[in-house]
DNA sequence: ATGTCGAGCAAAGCTCGA
């Protein structure tokens, strides 16, 4: 079972790219992010066409969340992370594909730093802890997939000099995805490849920064720890992000027994 | 500060968020 997490930066701008990808690389479940649509163009019949059923959590122009999966519907078991009825940004959604839960999401850039902008990615972040947690309990094999905006440690960008004022590598968003590993949960990518420093899944659009290859790891594929004996491989499609109208970020992907 | 995208608004370049 292939789990992948790929922020496509508006998924109708990118649906030739994105329907490319999925033929290429087969992905069970496909975690999007950044759709940037509102549901009613959401492109669901183009990607029942390409065999995926879909669940989609919308909003105009920014943030949106997807869940894909091949011949089949997911099935939704949640739509929005918990803890703050008045955030009503598209940021979470949670589905169960053959007995596997799995969540997209899109954790909040949190730039310019410090601000109400960053206050509000701390937030978010305390608010998935107490949900991880609560998942953790519930027992089941569980996945968490998406954008996390943050770069986990200096082994994880190309060089970290120019982004230290950066949301993405500030200590506290640091500490806050390591309280997730500290709650059991594992970084697939970093677990199967634990000496691999060029592992990179997103490239600024600015500075040249693809071709000279200046990257960041944030996008990420938490499992919870029941998955780990069940975890074969996973790695990044990084010449998806080498293409015509690319996204800024490659899809990042899990194939679990 | 730089400079590159998608999307919205509205009809061409601007603004916003990233």
């Amino acid at each position: 079972m292939k789990i992948a997490t790929f922020n496509v930066n508006g998924i109708n701008g990118r649906l030739v790219r994105l329907l490319e990808w999925l033929e290429e690389a087969r992905p069970d479940v496909a975690c999007l992010q950044e759709t940037k649509t509102q549901d009613a163009n959401f492109p669901h019949a183009a990607l029942k066409d390409a065999g995926y059923g879909a669940i989609w959590s919308g909003q105009k122009s920014y943030n949106g969340v997807a869940i894909l999966a091949r011949g089949r519907e997911p099935m939704e078991v949640r739509r929005g992370l918990p803890g703050d009825p008045d955030d009503l940004h598209a940021r979470y959604l949670e589905a169960m594909v053959d007995g596997v839960l799995v969540a997209s999401l899109y954790l909040p850039n949190g730039n310019p730093q410090p601000g109400p902008k960053f206050d509000y990615k701390l937030a978010w972040f305390a608010r998935l802890h107490a949900h991880a947690r609560h998942l953790l309990e519930q027992r089941v094999p569980a996945v968490l997939a998406g954008d996390y905006n943050v770069v986990p440690t200096d082994q994880d960008i190309y060089n970290p000099a120019s982004w230290l004022d950066d949301a993405l590598l500030q200590p506290e968003s640091r500490a806050a995805y390591r309280d997730l590993l500290a709650q059991g949960w594992i970084d697939a990518i970093r677990d199967r490849h634990p000496e691999d420093f060029t592992i990179y899944t997103f490239w600024d659009y600015l500075r040249n920064r693809w071709p000279r290859n200046a990257g960041l790891r944030i996008d990420h594929l938490l499992l919870s720890p029941d998955l780990r004996a069940r975890l074969v491989d996973a790695g990044v499609d990084r010449d998806v992000r080498g293409r015509e109208k690319a996204s800024d970020h490659a899809p990042a992907w899990v194939v679990l027994r």
